[in-house]
DNA sequence: ACCTTTAAGTAACATTTATCACAAATACAA
DNA sequence: TTGTATTTGTGATAAATGTTACTTAAAGGT
């Protein structure tokens, strides 16, 4: 089962030896809805591959601020990860399982020997990155360019783009929370929203236009 | 002298044979302080390693909104023109020399062919991609979790580190624009340090304490 | 020394975001 | 159904940032 996953997502860019090797070596994990995944301070030991579900990765202060910077999906991994293991970072970051979701976590020696003797892994690696890239530069436009309503409601589209869903389950609370800002802030600007008929409120639950 | 540069600054990372190899296939570049070293819409040709001076780097929107990201030194590669090189990236980012700077160019066949085939090579990009990676999240800390005082003291700060001086060259216009504010703020705010005795103000001159 | 240009200071006001306090609405369990 | 906990709505107010318009100061050239 969890080789035919790896095959499904994976074979398009590493090749039927490495998914095997993979598949012996890696160790399968489950997780429920905002279970912890990551939580990072000391070097990881190991790198997820993601294979079912959505899994969110979340900046963290020494002060215990947070936000939200991207979504993986089936088929990534975590570039992060990556940089903890390899690295002499200070970084906190935090994955959190969006929904339920399952992955391959593989050591850290072997990703730094499939990097120097196999191509498909290190083409892997690579795009890896290059995706993780644009998406904190994305995150930095968010930032710097847009307004709190924008941001919002940009993400309020991606979480239906992510769940393939008009209507997405979530309270104002933890949206507040993805977006570093505060929960009467997020309710008015949802309010204002909503007045334009960009969305539609209920408890627990908002439907995207 | 090109050579002894290219030496200098990367041989505690690339091998001797491929930094003889750079020198015979890169071409030597040499800019003025503020020269426009790359602005991307399109894939990028070459990639670039720097040998001398500073260089920085530069986020840039559809609505020509402007942000800093951060600055290279010697002996770094710029990631994103990797990303952009390599890539389906549509990202508009800049680069600016912040002095004086040279640089080697380096056409992107090589830069795939040693990917495959140097271990230093190899490393070295690694490297690049995990040292950017860490300032991008610097960024995003900056953007998500600092106010404006606070992100302009760190910048006047991450100068004179970088200029090695406590008195940098600046207009508050400049400021305003790396920081993607307006020039009013910042001199308010500045205005403000110095009453805390964080900093002393002239025209076109700033003393960090 | 005078004029011109550029940079910096500042007041007044607008907008955005943050914070506090509490009321209203909804869900859920007994 | 009733009571309780949770979530959402909203007014009032503060703080941070943005904007406009204008003044003052400094630098540089003639």
């Amino acid at each position: 089962m969890t080789k035919q996953l790896l095959q499904e997502k994976y074979n398009h860019i590493l090749d039927e030896k490495l998914i095997k090797e993979i598949f012996e070596i890696g160790t399968f994990k489950t997780f429920k809805k905002d279970d912890i995944i990551i939580d990072i301070n000391q070097p990881l030991q190991h790198i997820p591959l993601l294979l079912t579900g959505h899994i969110k990765i979340l900046r963290e202060d020494n002060e215990g601020n947070e936000l939200l910077i991207y979504f993986l999906e089936a088929g990534e991994t975590c570039t992060m990860s990556l940089t903890c293991c390899l690295g002499t970072t200070k970084s906190k970051i935090r994955a959190v399982a969006e929904e339920d979701s399952s992955l391959v976590m593989i050591p850290v020696e072997n990703m730094q020997k499939w990097f120097n003797n196999n191509d498909s892994w290190r083409n892997f690696i690579l795009e890896a990155y290059q995706t993780r890239f644009d998406e904190m530069l994305e995150t930095i436009d968010n930032l710097a360019f847009m307004k709190m309503d924008e941001r919002l409601y940009k993400y309020l589209y991606n979480k239906t783009i992510l769940h393939n869903s008009k209507i997405i389950i979530v309270k104002h609370q933890d949206i507040a929370i993805d977006l570093h800002t505060s929960r009467v802030v997020i309710s008015r600007l949802l309010k204002q929203l909503e007045n334009k008929n960009k969305i539609k409120l209920s408890r627990n639950k908002i439907e995207v236009f």
